[in-house]
DNA sequence: TGCCTTTCATATGTAAAACGTATGATACGG
DNA sequence: CCGTATCATACGTTTTACATATGAAAGGCA
């Protein structure tokens, strides 16, 4: 019994004959009498009563009719989900994101899901550590991080570029001016972005070094928005990228806007480049860019 | 794509390889990596990961599997479902019923659903002429009818004899009596049961003629529950067939055995000849008699 | 690293199954 | 009563699923 002969079987039921149904199946009716008798020897069961020229359903006929019909819609509605899933409009996405990208992540699956509505995701938070794990065990698919990072075997491509602002609690003295020159920065205590393995930190830093001046560091922090917590709180300042701000930015802070520097940072979608990646996650990488050729 | 090639996906998906996958299935190796290949053609999608010795599943893999095995397991309730329906123990039974062997009928049904209770039923009650065109038209399958009738065309299989008795209200002075002669019957008001077409009626006339007296009939009335009412509300005696006293009898009533006669009467079991019976109508006759050869 | 084993893919032949054509039997309608 | 329509049977053809033989490539082990 297939999927075949209960479409045989539905078009003979509708039809209330046999050759009408071979008609309308586009094939002869000898064929159509056989198939028809052996789904009843497979069943052990008669499906119609013959009765000379018309024939009816026995309650047994009703029964697979009914099911029948049943069947081959859920077939139909299989069929069309795989194909979806493997074109990437259906399916499950999982998406790594260092702390300090995470904060974008809604935003853009919030985009994503208006072209791709069907899609659902899994996202893991790590360091770059346990997000280089989750690639090599294709935890994750795809990862976005903040450039420089330090992942083997992996294709980057690099998202919008966006300079630093610093926060400020509203109850500094700064929260007053508009911008501050990057060397002032240093006389201020400072909270800064520190995740182990992604370069933010160290390029924060060289550049402080270039501009002659060290900043005074009392607090890293790999979690952005615990970091704006504290700014809030009024512990201390913090350099923080622009969106961050943008996103996590509340009434208990204030923004200076950086001079005399053009240091940048983007966040970057990575994957490993030698393995599969999934429709969705294509489609997912494609939002932002195109995907170079291997 | 049809249910075999969804039992081979099922395999592959849960062996984790193709070779295994085909030992399962008792089949070489080389069309089962054919059908997949086909699978994969027709749905325009990939459905494993060929990564060298090992394979995984792909999203959509995942999705045809989840879906393969939904399916799978509803084709095989759907022939069990069939099978049953065919054999009569699933399946819906019309019956019709003569209003003067309607009050068996609950019973009959009760005792038939111990052995198949997967069976639903649809009662139909009506005269004679009525049931003879539900039959015709194969509203109902089986009609149970008191004896003798007059339906053409059909198997008759009599269950039960019963003989009569006399129902009296509490309130009439026979209801101290224990039994009654038919002859002394004739003496009071009676209610006899009377449907056009059945020959109950007839056949106590009859009775009483041969016993050379004339019954006193103040009511005829096809409906037995309407006639034990009547009676119990004090109108007059009735004659009805024991079974009617036992299903139907109260308080209000009493009862005398008859005395001086040995008619009896019996419901049947009718159905058209020539025609088909369901396996279920099959079952319900044959709880009561085996059906004869044709 | 090199060899062996395992696994998947390809090629080709064979058996089975589905299908089409031709034809006969039977019932319904004019 | 005959013509027409429908289902069943018989037989040949095509398609397709399967088996065998073999090649290619990757993982395991010394």
């Amino acid at each position: 019994m297939d999927i075949r002969q209960l479409r045989y079987f539905i078009a003979i039921a509708e039809e209330g004959q046999i050759t009408g149904a071979a008609r309308r199946l586009r094939m002869a009716q000898p064929p159509l009498s056989q198939q028809l008798k052996q789904m009843e020897e497979e069943l052990g069961v008669e499906l119609i009563e013959r009765s000379g020229k018309k024939i009816a359903l026995t309650q047994a006929g009703v029964t697979l009719y009914k099911q029948a019909l049943n069947l081959v819609h859920q077939m139909e509605e299989a069929i069309s989900e795989v194909k979806e899933t493997g074109e990437g409009v259906r399916g499950t996405l999982s998406v790594g994101v260092s702390a300090l990208s995470s904060y974008r992540l809604p935003e853009q699956i919030r985009q994503f899901r208006e072209r791709y509505p069907l899609i659902t995701y899994k996202v893991w938070k790590g360091d770059t550590q346990l997000l280089s794990q989750w690639l090599e065990q294709r935890t994750v698919e795809v990862a976005i991080v903040r450039l420089p990072h330090s992942l083997a075997h992996c294709t980057t491509i690099p998202l919008l570029e966006e300079t630093f602002v610093l926060i400020v609690p509203v109850s500094s003295p700064l929260s007053q001016k508009d911008s501050i020159h990057m060397r002032e920065i240093a006389d201020h205590p400072l909270i800064m972005p520190s995740t182990p393995g992604l370069g933010i930190y160290e390029l924060l830093v060289k550049e402080f070094g270039r501009l002659g001046v060290t900043p005074h560091v009392i607090c890293e922090c790999p979690d952005l928005s615990l970091i704006v917590s504290m700014v809030g709180a009024g512990v201390a300042a913090a350099i923080v990228p622009r969106s961050a701000w943008e996103t996590q930015g509340n009434a208990n802070i204030s923004r200076l806007e950086i001079t005399g520097t053009s240091i940048t940072s983007s966040s970057a979608i990575v994957w490993q480049t030698e393995r599969h990646l999934s429709k969705a996650a294509r489609h997912f990488i494609e939002m932002f860019a195109p995907i170079p050729e291997q």
